[in-house]
This record gives structure tokens, C-alpha cells and sequence, in this order.
DNA sequence: CCTCAAAGTTGACACTGTCTAGTTATCGTA
DNA sequence: TACGATAACTAGACAGTGTCAACTTTGAGG
């Protein structure tokens, strides 16, 4: 199974170079830095973050174990390069989300939490990729996962103010301590359940309801 | 500094054993167990759980590399065993919090999300370990970890129910639904900071803050 | 056509966790 | 007091890991 995708994945790298010319040797990859990005986020689903080498990925790949070192400075480089695409698609469902016309604040709020934390549920490995320490920590962080993430962090600061405005929360309250704490209450039940401490899946819609309603119980809207 | 301290653990664990004796032979430590834990604990907080590693425990307490397979039946076991001891302490910290009587139900319920999130920011490698999916994940925690997690967790849950009998909260209210959003908002915060997203220490006060008074602003306390 | 940088290669090094087999000390019991 | 079991400890080995240095192949541009 993985096999025959990666064959795909090879495949369809190719075809990205094989524009003009009719055959390509197998010296030259062709797009390799977005096969192993590809590949890579692929093995930290599949079997999580301890599974993912550099030398399984290269033989995966099947390119030599130093041959990523040309497209990654180094191990940490390769996890930002996932997490950069990881903060993309978080941004992309937070932004279709608030865009729901059709249904009350109240009701976006809810979505807003809900949709979070199955993202975080439905992509453990990645969501904990994401905002571990790993990649954050001691100035790690790459120019570009920074790039992609602090929009995706503006965006709830957005959002936030938005809700303020309609009634949700106090205007005159700071919009980012709110948004902060918003998130913080966001995130810390994505972790408790990703890390196995909360074990129940079937709770996550009632503790989202809870979250909700405890936030809301005041609001004018 | 390490080292000198080190000296003192072997000097002491030598000397719970010389009871009736006069001298002891170096081949048995005395008590090996306590030691590697005191002094990986200590490597923990100094450097990282990145740096915790057997064969530099092992070297920095004196002994062979496989001495503690003979006390912990691997890594994992001895990592649960430095986590056993945080959650001990975290309980402490909870229980000691909710004895104060001569201030209002409010502030302790304030001075219980600011301890907690300063007990995770002073000992922020001691908390990712605890927390962390490394322990908790596929079912690798101890039996003693459990044991002495648990406690630590239902007595959230207890506080909680007190918070509710005293009017912080609706007493009609799921006490484990309650506690499981705002505990997850104090994870989350605490995360957030130690993961190195909220970058700004000086802050903590003040989101704490927010958090309180988004929570009880409909409160009849 | 030639050059040169980019892309890919192998070999090596210093780490890691953990298994196996062997050694030494301790303690309860005959 | 002697003995034998067993707990505590040791060295050797193995398969992994990330990453560095030195080398080769390739393709595109002057």
C-alpha cells in the first residue's frame, strides 16, 4: 500500500520535469524536496512522530540517506517543512468556517471550537507536531514555519475581535487576552485528548458544548 | 556544581545502607533507584528531556550502562517514575491552594489557575513530561504513575464541585464535563507558554486575569 | 563545448536504547 | 558456619539514529 503510492509519488514527480524532454535518468530526483515532505508527513501519520528518520525516509524515497540534506539544513528543518503545510490547511478551516453566513454567531463559535480540536483529533501526530516544543522551542523555528504560522494565529485574534463586535464577549475587553485565553482552552483539550489523558472520543461534543456554554453564558447575543 | 552535589547523593545513599556496618564495598550502590531518579530528574530540569539519557544517568551516578534495567525495566519506566514525583507535588500545590480560608472562593479559584500555570512555567520540562504523550500515549504509563496521577486529577474534579456549591458555577452542571474545560484551559495556557508560543512571561498575570473573568462573569459569588 | 554549481553518493563518527551472558555481593536457611 | 539462591552490577554487542566530509554525476548557461 504505502509502496504503491510512493510509486505514485515518484511517478508524478517525474512528470513535474519530464516536460520537453522524453526520458529522464534516475540521478537527478526531479522534485525532491516535495516527495519527502509528502512522504514524511505521510510516515508521521501513519505511525507517529518517534517512526520518522531521515535514513527510513531517504531509503523510502529510495534516495541515498544524506541526499534530503540538500533540500533540509537538518531533521528539524524536514519537521517545520510538514508543520508549515500542517498551519496552511488549520488557517484554510478557520477561515471557511467563520465565513458561514447562514448560522448564528453563537452557532460559528461552537463551529470554530468543534472544528478545531477534531482538526487537532482527526491529525494527532501533525497538530502535535504543529505546537510542540520540538520545532518552537530554543528559537528553532524556521523563517518560513513562522511565515505560515502567525497569520494562522492572527486569524483567531481576528476572529475574536469579530465575536467581540457581536456580542459574544465585551468590547472594551483587550481582544487578544480574550483570544488568548480562548485558545488556550482550545488547545489545552486538543492536547489532553491527543496525548491520551482525556481517553473518551465520545465526550469531545459534549466538553465542546460545555466549553460553549461556560464562555457564553453572559453574552447579549 | 553537578558533580559536587552528585558526591552528596552517593554519600547519603550510602549511607541509608550503613546501618550496623562500618564500610561498604563500592559494587552495590546502595540505593540506586532513588539516586538515578533524583539525579535524572535533575538533568531533566537543566537541560531537556532531549539530554536525559541512560547511558549519561548512569555515567553521571557512577555506574554501568545497564545498572538501571535493574531498577527500571526501560526508559520509559524511569521517566514515569520522574513524572510519579510531579504529580505528587502538583497535588500538593492543588490541596494546599484550596485550604485557604481567609480569602474568597473567587480568589482561590484565581490564585488556583495562576499557581497552576506558575508551577508549570517553573518547571516546564517536569510538566511536558507529566503531560506528555511520551508517558500517557499507546498505554505506556506505570501502574505507580497512574496511581499517583489520578488522585491529582479527581481532585480537580472535587475543587471544582466545591467551586459550584459556593456559586462560581451553575451546581446543575456535569462537575466533570466543568472541570475538564477549565482544566484544559489551564493546560492550554500553561502549553502555550512553556512550548514557546506565548512568548511574553510578564503576561501571565493578566491572562489569568481574563481567564477568571471570563469564566465567572455571570458568577453569583 | 566547457565549466561550475546543484544534486546525489559512500564512508565515518559519535551517539542512542536494549539484549545477552557473565560476575560479585548479600541474605535467609539448613 | 557454610551454602545456595538471588539481587545488583558489569562488559560486549547490535541495530538504530543525525550529521559531517569528501567524492561523483548531472544539467544548464556563457
Amino acid at each position: 500500500m504505502t509502496l504503491s503510492r510512493l510509486l505514485v509519488y515518484q511517478f508524478v514527480a517525474k512528470l513535474l520535469v519530464m516536460k520537453n524532454t522524453e526520458e529522464k535518468s534516475k540521478y537527478h530526483h526531479g522534485d525532491l524536496r516535495e516527495t519527502l515532505l509528502l512522504v514524511a508527513t505521510e510516515m508521521l501519520q501513519e505511525s507517529g512522530i518517534k517512526e520518522v528518520s531521515l535514513r527510513k525516509l531517504a531509503s523510502r524515497v529510495g534516495v541515498s540517506r544524506t541526499a534530503p540534506y540538500h533540500h533540509f539544513k537538518d531533521k528539524n528543518a524536514l519537521l517545520c517543512g510538514i508543520a508549515e503545510k500542517g498551519f496552511e490547511q488549520l488557517h484554510q478551516i478557520n477561515k471557511y468556517g467563520s465565513k458561514l453566513e447562514e448560522i448564528s454567531v453563537k452557532e460559528r463559535f461552537y463551529r470554530f471550537i468543534h472544528d478545531y480540536i477534531q482538526f487537532a483529533n482527526n491529525n494527532p501526530e501533525l497538530y502535535e507536531l504543529m505546537f510542540g516544543r520540538t520545532i518552537w522551542k530554543d528559537k528553532s523555528s524556521t523563517l518560513e514555519l513562522r511565515d505560515s504560522a502567525y497569520p494562522c494565529f492572527q486569524f483567531q485574534v481576528d476572529m475574536t475581535q469579530e465575536w467581540q463586535k457581536q456580542g459574544l464577549f465585551n468590547v472594551d475587553d483587550n481582544a487578544l487576552r480574550v483570544s488568548q485565553v480562548l485558545w488556550g482552552t482550545v488547545h489545552g483539550i486538543a492536547k489532553l485528548f491527543i496525548d491520551g489523558i482525556y481517553t473518551d472520543n465520545s465526550k469531545i461534543d459534549d466538553i465542546c458544548d460545555y466549553a460553549v456554554r461556560l464562555f457564553l453564558s453572559n453574552s447579549t447575543a
